[in-house]
DNA sequence: TCATTAACACGGG
DNA sequence: CCCGTGTTAATGA
């Protein structure tokens, strides 16, 4: 209860609160475990109490592609349509932390859209935001140079984790921004050569602006 | 021009 | 030894 008061009592009234703590179902997700993948029946609906959430779009051969993060305070819009429309997910989440959620049954949503307009304003505002955070995905892959991206991803990834030290490979990084390791290396020396970052195995650190 | 794939050497754990 | 890293060479879009 104490961790949906923290990020969710300037949102909800008292009484959204109690119901949310008596019917939902509060889980611990550890790092790297795969919430949702593509094609899932989403049945609940997750809200972050702690921790993060990386949300990828796959190509048809199984490339993965990172779109966003979510943070505590943050839902899953993919989840929204999918409860609401009984649709597959067309989308994988990720836990990029241990992560702490609190599940609430998609029955419990419908009825709380009508029941508090606090809700209903929180459904609505997450549609806004996932939008948001969708457009800038989209503007990244299409007007950013790979470089720029890398960089942005360090950076995006910094503010996620709140630490300067990103414990990761370039391996990874490729998999997140669906290129060749051997690009993610040689931009990621080309970024250490400028000052912006330094590398070390299985670590880059990232300086402040 | 810039990314990808394959291949190789280096070195730390 | 295995894996991550740094590079190169060939090929492609």
């Amino acid at each position: 209860m104490r961790a949906i008061e923290e990020n969710y009592n300037y949102l909800f009234e008292k009484a959204l609160l109690k119901e949310m703590d008596r019917v939902g179902i509060h889980k611990t997700v550890a790092k790297g475990a795969l919430l949702i993948d593509i094609g899932n029946y989403v049945r609940s609906m997750p809200l972050l109490k702690t921790g993060a959430i990386k949300i990828l779009r796959q190509d048809e051969d199984g490339n993965d592609l990172l779109l966003y993060f979510l943070e505590k305070g943050d839902t899953c819009a993919m989840t929204l349509s999918c409860c609401l429309g009984q649709k597959k997910s067309e989308i994988k989440a990720v836990a990029e932390l241990d992560t702490e959620i609190l599940l609430v049954p998609v029955q419990k949503m419908e009825e709380w859209m009508s029941k508090y307009k606090s809700w209903r304003n929180f459904v609505l505002e997450s549609y806004h935001k996932r939008l948001m955070e969708l457009l800038d995905a989209i503007d990244s892959i299409a007007f950013l140079k790979l470089d720029e991206r890398l960089e942005k991803y360090l950076r995006d990834k910094n503010d996620i984790l709140d630490r300067s030290d990103l414990e990761i490979t370039h391996q990874q990084i490729a998999n997140d921004l669906n290129t060749s390791r051997v690009v993610v290396s040689r931009l990621l020396k080309a970024l250490e050569n400028k000052g912006v970052i330094k590398l070390e195995r299985n670590r880059i650190h990232v300086f402040a602006k």
